[in-house]
DNA sequence: GCGACAG
DNA sequence: ATCTTGTCGC
């Protein structure tokens, strides 16, 4: 993959009021809305996918791990990328990067942009979606690291975050049942209307027992896609875990690519 | 000043 | 994110 706009990449060297700015026109530029070039529904439904003329769409999933130096700091970042096109995993590549910046909540992608777009330019063929470890639209200024890398690759993107950055789910998201989803609306913490629909806690997979129950994820567009279309693509691409495939994929071999360095 | 805070 | 064995429950 290439990126289109370059002068909208996360500078790590940035001034944080000049990275909020960037933010603020990453949020401008992207779409939250569907405009994708393939039908979503080819993901979840069999039956739907058979019927199409066209390949299975490629639905990439990106995470990183961290390496440490003698000094115990976490200097670099390991970024994987795992493509999957049906049920098949088609390609796997990773980079690894140097880090400037520590983890400061809601700059999430001045820290690990770089990496990860090094990872992508490794990738030989092109996803038509992608699919982050983080949040997308649900963010302070709506440009979480989903967004600012899908539009800065312009390819649709959507967050898949395991806890709540900003917002407000509008009902109790304990202990859903499996497949279910409630909306994540703007509050006072976020620069949009208040109310305004930025995504959805989502419910992949859930205990039968009244004893234990699973968090729900936490998903958001992060370009051309809307809410609803990111939560389906959710819930179509998990199989047998919380976590969607692409994005399970992604995490494991961030890790095996990690030890694979060590010994 | 206090609280909240993706990975 | 990361440090990490056993253990509870289906």
């Amino acid at each position: 993959m290439h990126v289109s706009r370059p002068d909208l990449v996360p500078d790590a060297s940035l001034e944080r009021s000049e990275m909020e700015t960037l933010q603020r026109e990453i949020a401008d530029a992207a779409v939250f809305e569907d405009a994708l070039e393939f039908d979503p529904a080819v993901l979840g439904d069999p039956l739907v996918a058979s019927t199409s003329e066209d390949d299975p769409p490629i639905v990439a999933g990106v995470d990183q791990s961290f390496l440490t130096n003698d000094a115990g700091d976490q200097d670099r970042a390991l970024s994987a990328v795992v493509a999957v096109q049906g049920d098949e995993v088609i390609e796997r590549v990773h980079a690894v990067t140097p880090l400037s910046i520590p983890y400061i909540p809601g700059l999430l992608s001045f820290r690990e942009g770089a990496p990860i777009i090094d990872a992508l330019e490794e990738l030989s063929v092109e996803p038509d979606l992608l699919l982050f470890d983080g949040s997308g639209r649900i963010h302070f200024r709506q440009a979480g690291i989903a967004t600012h890398m899908g539009v800065v690759l312009d390819v649709p993107s959507i967050g898949i975050a395991k806890s709540l950055l900003c917002g407000s789910p509008r009902e109790d998201v304990e202990n859903l049942p499996e497949g279910t989803r409630v909306p994540i609306e703007a509050n006072s913490r976020v620069d949009a209307a208040e109310g305004t629909l930025l995504g959805y806690a989502v419910q992949t997979r859930q205990y039968d027992s009244p004893d234990r129950h699973i968090n729900p994820l936490y998903v958001s567009p992060g370009h051309r896609v809307g809410p609803e279309t990111a939560a389906d693509v959710a819930l179509a691409t998990s199989s047998s875990y919380k976590l969607p495939d692409p994005v399970r994929l992604a995490d494991s071999y961030a890790d095996e690519a990690k030890r694979g360095l060590g010994e």
